[in-house]
DNA sequence: CCTGCCGGGAT
DNA sequence: ATCCCGGCAGG
């Protein structure tokens, strides 16, 4: 259908057979580096050789003729090898490659060339996922505003060998040892995405019985290849109206501030904002008891409580907003959202704490910081705490927070398995603290933490002892804490009116901290 | 000023 | 325990 179109293509980079250099007839496969044109004065009618230079298995570069190459191959089609094993140089047709290459060759021929730098990356797992993040990757870049057609090959493969690195740091750092979903925050994104509009229903049954039950979409990914990371610009929009479309949601002030959070790209030079650094996945949890459904929007769970345990099937609009009391946000941190699924208890601690050995002061750089998280005080609860950090030595990495909206209605303490690997702040004297309560609003949170040695890296621990700032209140910070903040989003009073004093949460009727709307 | 909410009193 | 409110403090 489109082979006339595929000859115009570059080729470079492609696969192809050629004579064997020593003459013994085997042919060879090769990569093709770069082609020239033999008569540059070809007018239209002749027909225009070109010669290619091609990268031999071995590593020697030579020269063919198309002819040459042609006749090496014997198991192309009419049209000759190149042209069926053309490889577009640029965006999509990397996948077109792939494609016919795992149609018709040998399984070797499958593992991606990686044309320009020169020396072929082995056919590790590793490295095969990179190509097919590579592929994905450029294919969206393409369909949305990247003049792929200009790009230079050196560009492009400067992408691909970014990529690669990212990649392959991500996939060998500590915390990606288990599911592969937390590897891409693009997964994270979907989610939401789902949450708001897709499948993602929330269904009547709480069969899970526990905590997680959302149903991820990696039917459609292959679960055994990190997704790519969806590029910031994309993953937007799926956050807005998954929570602005709720109107009075607790949520509504925080979000916006997550986004934003601009993710000052980390990711190397990478030429494109490509992945928002933002780990924190809100969810919301159901406190009705024996449920503890989570989903991901506020409109799900709101809808999930109303008709589910207030038997109410009516549409939002006839709500009275009491679902609220009902759910609980949560926040996850993606980075170590598996961790924190595969172990809720706090037993496996030790048997999370990230393997990576004390003797290398520095994690592996790449691995997202997953900075971001704003010090604006209306999305951290304790801002004194934020500001002390006498608790940062137990910076878990199983994280997830208990954004506690309607704490008074929580249910069962919640224990945070905490394995730490660093910690950021000199401000402490690193003990020996294993496993404290704090009581912080109304439900227990048990704390169990490993002291781990007090090597300092900068934004990472940081982050985290920002982010346990918010989870916990330390008894020893109780005079700094002495007056709660102020809160800034809306309360009882200013929702409902004095008029509708009856319709406020106790707390608010009583003068105390609300409970309804915290923020 | 308004508003959130702590401390403490009344029941 | 529940309810209420004086008064402080942040905005």
């Amino acid at each position: 259908m489109h082979t006339r179109r595929l000859v115009k293509r570059s080729i470079l980079g492609s696969r192809v057979y050629a004579p064997s250099p020593t003459g013994d007839g085997a042919p060879v496969t090769g990569v093709v580096q770069a082609v020239k044109q033999e008569n540059r004065d070809a007018s239209a009618a002749g027909p225009r050789r070109s010669v290619y230079t091609v990268l031999m298995q071995d590593g020697s570069l030579k020269e063919f003729t198309e002819e040459e190459i042609a006749a090496g191959s014997n198991h192309t089609a009419t049209k000759g090898p190149l042209k069926s094993s053309l490889k577009q140089s640029s965006s999509n047709g990397v996948s077109d490659g792939h494609k016919l290459d795992g149609g018709s060759r040998s399984p070797e021929a499958v593992d991606e060339q990686r044309p320009v730098d020169g020396k072929r990356v082995s056919r590790d797992p590793d490295t095969r996922s990179v190509s097919l993040l590579e592929q994905k990757r450029k294919v969206v870049s393409s369909s949305i505003d990247v003049p792929h057609a200009r790009r230079s090959e050196e560009e492009v493969d400067m992408d691909k060998v970014t990529a690669a690195m990212v990649l392959t740091s991500l996939s060998t750092s500590p915390l990606v040892r288990s599911p592969p979903v937390k590897v891409s925050e693009g997964l994270s994104g979907s989610w939401k995405d789902n949450g708001s509009a897709g499948p993602f229903t929330p269904s009547s049954n709480s069969s899970s019985g526990g905590y997680w039950s959302w149903s991820a979409p990696s039917d459609q990914s292959n679960p055994s290849t990190p997704s790519p990371p969806l590029s910031a610009d994309s993953f937007k929009p799926f956050r807005v109206p998954g929570v602005g479309g709720v109107g009075s949601n607790p949520t509504g002030a925080e979000d916006p501030s997550l986004d934003e959070q601009d993710g000052s790209s980390l990711l190397f030079d990478e030429p494109i904002p490509r992945k928002r650094k933002n780990s924190m996945k809100v969810m919301f949890k159901c406190l009705w008891k024996n449920c503890g459904k989570v989903l991901s929007t506020t409109a799900g769970i709101q809808r999930h409580i109303r008709t589910i345990h207030l038997g109410r099937n009516c549409d939002s609009d006839c709500s009275d907003g009491e679902e609220d009391f009902y759910y609980t946000e949560i926040k996850l941190n993606t980075d170590s959202v598996a961790d924190g699924l595969s172990s809720l208890s706090p037993v496996s601690s030790s048997v999370l704490s990230p393997p990576p050995p004390p003797p290398s002061p520095l994690p592996p750089l790449s691995h997202q910081p997953d900075s971001h998280r704003s010090p604006h005080p209306s999305d951290s609860k304790e801002p004194h705490a934020s500001g002390t950090t006498p608790l940062s030595r137990s910076a878990p990495s199983a994280l997830y927070l208990i954004h506690a909206d309607h704490a008074y209605q929580a249910t069962a303490p919640v224990s945070i398995p905490s394995s730490s690997s660093n910690s950021s702040s000199t401000s402490f004297t690193p003990s020996n603290s294993s496993s404290f309560s704090i009581s912080w609003q109304s439900p227990p949170v048990t704390f169990t933490g490993n002291t781990v040695s007090p090597t300092q890296t900068q934004g990472f621990g940081e982050q985290r002892s920002q982010t346990i700032a918010v989870l916990s209140s330390p008894p020893r910070a109780t005079t700094a804490l002495s007056r709660k903040v102020r809160g800034e989003g809306k309360k009882c009073r200013k929702v409902y009116g004095m008029e509708n004093r009856d319709m406020w949460c106790t707390a608010c009727r009583w003068k105390k901290a609300c409970q309804r709307f915290t923020d």
